[in-house]
DNA sequence: ATTATCTATAGATCTATAGATAATGC
DNA sequence: ATTATCTATAGATCTATAGATAATGC
């Protein structure tokens, strides 16, 4: 964390008193959770400022328009996942690591951040439609995740025995992502995939990835 | 096609003159539309009324509410699904297809059906959320595509290589959705499976299903 | 005669603001 | 003295209705 307060940002008024931060605060964390479980459109900023404990006044003091509160629930979840990324994508992190250790940290790593922040896929979603500069951005960062992974599965690309191994690591980036949306959304028809523990998902979902690449399997014991 | 005009449902009033069926199904395709587009809780009944070309006292002489108006395309979008899966999945269809035949027609069945139909997922989903009944529909017609899946692969299960056909045969079916969905919705960050072309992504999605299920691959020719 | 459509508008809800009151921190 | 909060409400938008007008089909 920097030195300025967590919540400032260009879109909400500077805290110039400590309350000022816990009501930011309140009030992000009220309207990412609404706006995850009844879309944006859906829910209203009065419903924001009594689920934060705040009033509509207060609220409106602090974010002058139902747009740029938006905007700040995106910046702060997009802020929070570049944190994420760095920490996971860290240089010396994956030393000495195989295709499919990566793999394997990175879907539970996905599957654990978006567990914390249940619907973060679907308000970056519903705040780009319709919103240009929120899209560019939103896709930025995604495209930041994807390019990581990228890198760290190229330099591995002995261990891949496709083909093509670039165009095979990139079917696999993609792959898991819609595979770990579908769980994540419960998108899943209640059968196979859904049913299922995280740690068999994520075994299979692994198992998948590495026979399409046609990786050596890891060593078991 | 039943006896019965098109349009008519328990949602919407019976077409007694022959212009309600016109205004009907003007009113629905306008509404699939925007509630696509912009979601249904960010589409007015209004602005569905302007895009059909009818009055909003017209709209509410068909539809008595707007939540009766999302429940009547909601039904039109599982019926018309529903019609599809039929002629898919009709008996004689698949006689003497391979494993490899049958998901080659299923993703671009799929495929082709979602473009005419853009963003039925999305309506599906949010009308889904906030009212049960929606929700259980919208489960049973996916649920009812995907068992019909299940067993035409199933029958070819001597084809799978896999440990355990009937699990492969499961995660195929959930990851292929899972892509498709990735595709449709536009999901995929634009690099790999963004940017080619549906026969490209069909013969990728294709080979990584064969791959996990260690089906024997196609005859080329 | 019945059904469909349109115009006009009532009533509810939602975004946003004004102005009074309370808390903060120099 | 400045900043934050609250109450009350203005103004816009949205759902839904009433009642008049137009089209349909027996």
């Amino acid at each position: 964390m920097a030195a300025d307060a967590p919540t400032a940002s260009r879109w909400n008024r500077p805290a110039l008193q400590g309350r000022s931060q816990t009501t930011q605060e309140l009030i992000l964390n009220a309207a990412e959770h609404l706006f995850a479980e009844r879309g944006i459109a859906g829910t209203s900023v009065q419903d924001v400022a009594c689920s934060a404990g705040r009033s509509i006044g207060s609220l409106y003091h602090h974010f002058d328009t139902k747009e740029v509160l938006v905007h700040a629930v995106i910046d702060r979840l997009l802020a929070d996942m570049a944190t994420e990324m760095e920490i996971f994508f860290a240089d010396d992190r994956w030393t000495g690591a195989t295709i499919a250790d990566i793999l394997e940290g990175y879907l539970h790593g996905v599957l654990g951040l978006d567990r914390g922040r249940p619907g973060y896929k679907r308000i970056g979603w519903e705040a780009s439609m319709g919103n240009d500069e929120t899209r560019s951005r939103y896709w930025a960062t995604r495209l930041k995740a994807n390019e990581g992974l990228r890198h760290l599965l190229l330099q591995r690309r002995h261990e891949v025995g496709h083909r093509d191994p670039a165009l095979a690591i990139g079917l696999v980036i993609d792959q898991l992502a819609a595979m770990m949306s579908g769980r994540l959304e419960s998108s899943f028809v209640p059968t196979e995939l859904a049913d299922i523990s995280d740690e068999e998902f994520v075994a299979l979902a692994l198992e998948s990835a590495l026979t399409f690449l046609r990786c050596s399997p890891r060593v078991e014991g």
